[in-house]
DNA sequence: TTATTTGCAAATCTTTTGCATGAGG
DNA sequence: CCTCATGCAAAAGATTTGCAAATAA
C-alpha cells in the first residue's frame, strides 16, 4: 500500500488510456517550475524530438483538466491560458512583472476570511485564487545596477 | 476645488482627446455592476443605438488600461478578457460558478501577508488579485428546489 | 490646422473541431 | 477487436493592425 500514486494509476482509474503523449505532457509539467502555455509545451516537446500535434496538446490538456490532474490558470497581462500540475496542495502565485516568472507560495491565511464572506455575502465558498504581483529579487537588482534606490 | 474628478478631466490630464466613444465606454463601465468583455460592451452600445466598431472598442479599452482609467481582468473558466473601471479602491472578486456573476468585495486582510512575503521571498510587492469561487445565494436556492441539502 | 481617433477590411493568434487513421487494453 | 486517441487541415473566436477618412483641440 504505497502512498505514491503514479499518473499511470490515476489515468487508469479514470478510464483514460495511458498514451505516450499524455505521459510526456504530464512528465513535462512535473519537471516544470512554472505553469506553461499549450504552445510552450509544444515547443518543449518538439525540442525533445517528440513528434506531436498542437491540437493533440490542447486535447490532452483539456482531458487532464476535466479529470483533475492539471489546473488551468491565466495571466492578467496577456491573457494566455496556463497549465500546471494539480499538486493537491494549496498554492498561490507570485508573479514578477519584469521577468514574468511565477513562483509558488503555499502559505495561505484565508480560511478565516472565507468564513466571513460566507456569512456576509451568503456565498458557498468553493475555493480561491490569489495572484500577487511584484518585482522579484533578481529583477530588482538588475534594475538597480548603476542606480541607487536610496 | 472639488474633489470629484471627471473622466473628462483625467483624459485631458493624460493628453487624451475627449471623444464620444471614449465617453460612452466609460459611462457604460461606470453603470455596470460587473466587469465586461469587449464584445459585451459592443453589444450594449449597439443596443443604445450607438454606432461603433469593435476594433475601436479594443483600441479605446487598451488606451484606457494603459492610462490607468480601467483595469483588465480575466476569467479562469473561459479565458475571456474583462474590463472594469479603476475605482482606485481595493476590490476583490467573488465569482459564482453557476451564474458566473461577479460580486465585488472590498474588505482585504492581506497587508500583513504581503509584508511576510516581501521578507520571505525577497519580492517587492506591487499589488494582488484575489478571486474567490463559489455559489451565490440565489443559485444555491435554485439548486435546492425539490432537493434537500440535509 | 494638425495630431489623434475611428471605420473598415484583412491579418494574426489561440483554441476547437471533423474526419480518417492509428494505437492501447 | 473495438473503442479511444491522434494527425491533419480547416474553422472559429478574440484581438490587432494598416491605411484612409473623420474629428477634437
Amino acid at each position: 500500500m504505497s502512498e505514491i500514486i503514479t499518473y499511470k494509476e490515476v489515468l487508469n482509474h479514470k478510464g483514460l488510456k495511458n498514451t505516450r503523449h499524455r505521459n510526456s505532457i504530464l512528465e513535462l509539467l512535473e519537471t516544470s517550475t512554472q505553469p506553461l502555455t499549450a504552445d510552450q509545451i509544444y515547443l518543449a516537446l518538439v525540442n525533445q524530438k517528440i513528434s506531436i500535434n498542437l491540437s493533440t496538446i490542447y486535447r490532452v490538456l483539456n482531458t487532464l483538466v476535466e479529470n483533475g490532474l492539471i489546473i488551468k490558470t491565466n495571466t492578467v497581462s496577456d491573457n494566455k491560458t496556463l497549465f500546471e500540475l494539480n499538486s493537491f496542495e494549496h498554492k498561490h502565485h507570485l508573479v514578477c512583472m519584469e521577468c514574468k516568472k511565477i513562483t509558488m507560495v503555499d502559505e495561505c491565511p484565508f480560511e478565516e476570511y472565507e468564513k466571513k464572506l460566507k456569512e456576509k455575502m451568503g456565498y458557498t465558498i468553493l475555493g480561491h485564487k490569489l495572484e500577487i504581483y511584484g518585482v522579484c529579487k533578481s529583477c530588482r537588482e538588475k534594475e538597480n545596477n548603476g542606480k541607487s534606490i536610496v
